[in-house]
DNA sequence: TCTGGGGTCCTGTAACCT
DNA sequence: TCTGAGGTTACAGGACCC
């Protein structure tokens, strides 16, 4: 490839404050204002800001009653994650008219490869470009665009070309773009590692460089620090997969105020199983490890996980094995805040042993839940659930994008990102 | 100022198998 | 039969990402 992207192929597309962007659209009235986007209850946080928020200090994962007293006139909206997703199904088949090299790592941004299509479309660059512009007069909403010859350095590009820009790092210029980055902004480095590096004396990605990994190993651990140490060099072999296989799938859920009547947890438990389940009929997956979580007052967290003898997709038996878990704690009526269900090591529906013992019984499980899975197609979420879910109580609170959502279902990739891909569809 | 919900990956430890 | 080494797997916790 030649031209000013001479040596880069990898796009990185990130849309600015997708979710606050959207809805801006939607309420052109509120353009040029601070808009948050996330929960409004007590326990609510900030998912997305626009840019005229985000200068009073507003950040995503910020508690929004924080975010309101650094700015009071901003707009508080709930959310919409089905028109996210609308919009995000829209901007990823724009790119893979492009490309069928797509890597979706959330609603609202992807790599793409662009190797195969210079000939047709000019260089990365003019892709990148072409693809902004499309973006905004199809959708309305702007994103940033980062170029480079691995996924790593069109990640960070196209965060230092935000809001609403384009940058391209040629091969030779990586050194001179990496180098002077602070530590934490390389992939895999969060607060506690870069308090671990700062303490080190490594403030830059070139100090991090310049110390051996071995080094580096001993302080953060073979893995870590042997592939930062790497990216510290600009080195990242991975390439663009479009497909990667779920690993797991799963909810939780904050209760609005703290909960200690076991009785509660056990209905949020079969909740969160039934949905789970459901999630995993779905995407035609069973689940051979059940994990829960349980987060208590004080915010210590705790988790415990069953291997099942029989991979299952039925809520029931994702239910027992939760329940089971729970009452295995032995809580004599602690406070809780959180608690998550979770299905694990997830094999392909038709790839897996069936139950064979068990058989009718079990199989007249799944038949009603599957019988329960059309009803909700046909009349909505919750058209049928188990008798004990009929009078919930305790009703959680939290972010104003809730799991309840469908859309929120979407599965995610390598980093916890959500994927694009629409179970209901 | 009090921290959502959806994920993946890594590490340490214990148990188990050969 | 006992013991130990080494590999694999399960589990728990933590860090990280969006």
């Amino acid at each position: 490839m030649t031209g000013r992207a001479q040596g880069c192929t990898v796009l990185h597309v990130d849309m600015d404050a997708f979710f606050a962007s959207v809805e801006v659209r939607r309420r052109p009235e509120l353009a040029g204002t601070p808009v948050i986007v996330g929960g409004a209850g007590n326990r609510g946080v900030v998912t997305s800001a626009t840019y005229e928020a985000r200068r009073y200090g507003v950040h995503a994962a910020m508690p929004t009653a924080r975010a309101l007293r650094l700015c009071p006139t901003a707009t508080v909206l709930p959310g919409d994650l089905a028109l996210y997703a609308e919009v995000s199904r829209s901007v990823m088949a724009l790119f893979r008219a492009i490309t069928p090299l797509v890597e979706p790592l959330s609603l609202d941004e992807a790599f793409l490869d662009v190797a195969g299509a210079g000939r047709r479309l000019g260089d990365a660059a003019e892709i990148g470009e072409y693809l902004r512009a499309r973006v905004f007069d199809e959708q309305g909403i702007t994103c940033s665009v980062g170029v480079a010859s691995s996924k790593f350095v069109a990640k960070l590009a196209s965060t230092s070309a935000k809001p609403d820009g384009l940058r391209i790092v040629r091969p030779a210029e990586v050194m001179d773009f990496l180098h002077p980055l602070p530590v934490g902004a390389l992939w895999g480095v969060g607060p506690k590692t870069e308090e671990q590096l700062l303490r080190l004396g490594l403030r830059t990605v070139g100090d991090l460089a310049h110390v051996p990994a071995k080094t580096l190993q001993r302080a953060l651990g073979h893995a870590s620090g042997g592939h930062l140490h790497e990216l510290a060099w600009g080195r990242d072999p991975r390439r663009v997969v479009p497909d990667e296989p779920e690993k797991s799938a799963g909810h939780e859920e904050t209760f609005g105020t703290d909960v200690d009547d076991p009785e509660v947890i056990h209905r949020e438990l079969l909740l969160l199983s039934e949905r789970t389940a459901g999630r995993l009929r779905s995407g035609g997956w069973l689940a051979r490890t059940v994990s829960i979580k349980v987060r208590f007052a004080d915010f210590a967290t705790i988790t415990r996980s069953r291997t099942l003898d029989v991979p299952t997709d039925v809520g029931q038996e994702l239910y027992d094995t939760a329940r089971s878990l729970f009452d295995a704690l032995g809580l004599d009526r602690a406070r809780i805040r959180l608690v998550g269900v979770r299905a694990e090591r997830l094999v392909e529906a038709g790839s897996a042993p069936q139950q064979l013992e068990l058989g009718a019984r079990e199989h007249g499980r799944r038949d009603a839940e599957l019988a329960a899975d059309r009803a909700a197609r046909r009349f909505g979420a919750g058209a049928v659930r188990p008798a004990t879910l009929l009078h919930r109580v305790g009703r959680p609170g939290g972010s104003g994008l809730t799991s309840a959502d469908p859309l929120s279902r979407a599965p995610r990739n390598r980093g916890g990102r959500p994927v694009v891909r629409h179970p209901e569809e």
